[in-house]
DNA sequence: TACCATT
């Protein structure tokens, strides 16, 4: 079917209403297709604006290449499409550089000519905002890491190219792994948040790995009525809950006795945080651009639950993505997405139903150990992350008004009970560790 | 002082 010395490309700058079906007319001119994917989000589905291609022959491949990288733009583009072979055939992160301090109005080929000297340049790109103008910045991949590290060794620092405001930077790209940290450290940097802590722990816990994922199925399943930039915004915001969640505020515990227990996270007093709690006058939670509160506004006591789960926790994040996106099919899924992403909808929620206080069988959770001071409104909002919630009702002792310190959370569906216990099962908040677990349906545990 | 889109 396919030769075995065929190459697989990686198509770049194609409109994202274009799908398989609308690219192989483009394709197919150069030879019999074998294979050809737009790339989706993992999470959200969203198309990603390129696409893999491999053709039964080594040689369609070729023809493609010269006759479409570079050569032609597609409606609605503003950068000719890119038609090359893709980086799995050919991993090119060792040999791939990334340019700083150019001048602005330097052009791929004044970029290029700089570093032919030192070898044969496998691409070189300016990078451009969506205007065209230039970030100052480029990428150069060579053929050979040493050539790339020869242009290193030559360039970096050795000249301030007019218009830039130091000299020029040459070094090797951000791998995968640094790009991901580094859109984590500028969301951090937005909301004011600088400490190491937050950055070390946020990304990894099973509670913020659940939350996004959550969210991620929530934006999929709403991503019909979206813009892209709405899109953008709310994906943005999946990260942000990221790091909120156990972010800055809060603090890791070395346990005093010699065991393994991870670190667990306790309240910093409030007087320490009045810029995030509100006090003083202060605007309650740091705002974003469009006005939504921080999804720090989850924990507005000050109170940040920690997974006590090792960070490592098995969760399986596709599987929970899509078993949350089959359950998210209509407008019930949307009071869940509200408090982070609220302003990417068009139109308002209906109201969550009040009347009904209890989910289908599975849909319903029983929490145990909660703190003392959380209340409806606290575990409303500990779980809303994880789906559409009916309600949320912690049991008070009618004589003192005082928490019985355990509670109930209704779904309306399984998938979001089970992301919830997933997540929130085991968390140690203070010197607590709640208990999450299914609530026992009416009959069980009784004969008659 | 920035880091493209890669199942």
């Amino acid at each position: 079917m396919k030769e075995p010395d065929a190459i697989k490309l990686f198509v770049g700058q194609i409109p994202r209403h274009l799908e398989e079906k609308d690219l192989k007319p483009i394709f197919e001119q150069f030879g019999r297709i074998f294979e050809l994917t737009v790339i989706k989000d993992k999470y959200t589905g969203l198309h990603k604006g390129c696409a893999f291609l491999t053709y039964c022959a080594r040689d369609s491949a070729l023809k493609a290449q010269s006759a479409l990288h570079e050569q032609k733009t597609l409606p609605g583009m503003n950068r000719p499409i890119q038609v090359k072979p893709a980086d799995s055939e050919n991993r090119g992160e060792d040999r791939k550089l990334f340019v700083g301090m150019l001048g602005k109005q330097q052009t791929d080929e004044d970029v290029r000519k700089m570093f032919e000297p030192f070898g044969t340049i496998a691409e070189c790109t300016v990078l451009r905002g969506p205007d065209g103008a230039s970030k100052g910045c480029a990428f150069v991949k060579f053929q050979t890491h040493a050539e790339a590290q020869a242009a290193i060794s030559t360039l970096h620092s050795s000249r301030t190219l007019p218009g830039a405001s130091s000299s020029l930077v040459v070094k090797f790209a951000d791998t995968e792994k640094e790009r991901g940290l580094r859109r984590m450290q500028q969301v951090a940097t937005q909301l004011g948040m600088f400490s190491p802590i937050a950055l070390q722990f946020g990304a990894y816990s099973a509670y913020t790995q659940a939350l996004m994922q959550q969210q991620a199925a929530l934006v999929a399943a709403h991503s019909a009525y979206l813009s892209p930039m709405a899109t953008m915004a709310a994906v943005q915001m999946q990260h942000m809950a990221a790091i909120n969640a156990n972010g800055l505020i809060a603090t890791p515990i070395t346990p005093s006795s010699g065991t393994s227990t991870p670190p667990a996270i306790a309240a910093t007093p409030v007087s320490a945080i009045p810029a995030v709690l509100g006090i003083n006058g202060y605007s309650p939670v740091p705002t974003q651009p469009t006005g939504q509160p921080a999804p720090d506004a989850l924990y507005p006591n000050g109170v940040h639950p920690y997974p006590a789960q090792s960070p490592a926790a098995p969760v399986d994040p596709l599987q929970q993505a899509y078993a949350g996106m089959q359950h998210y099919t209509g407008p019930a899924a949307y009071p869940a997405a509200y408090s982070l992403v609220a302003p990417a909808f068009p139109q308002p929620p209906a109201l969550v139903q009040q009347q009904q206080r209890e989910g289908p069988d599975g849909c319903n959770i029983f929490i145990y150990h909660l703190p003392q001071e959380f209340t409806d409104s606290e575990i409303l909002q500990m779980f809303v992350p994880f789906g559409h919630v009916i309600s949320a009702k912690v049991f008070v002792d009618r004589a003192t008004n005082q928490s019985k310190c355990f509670g109930f959370v209704s779904f309306d569906n399984p998938a979001s009970a089970q992301a919830a216990i997933q997540a929130m099962n085991g968390f140690q908040i203070g010197m607590k560790r709640l208990k999450v677990q299914l609530k026992r349906p009416k009959d069980a545990n009784r004969p008659y």
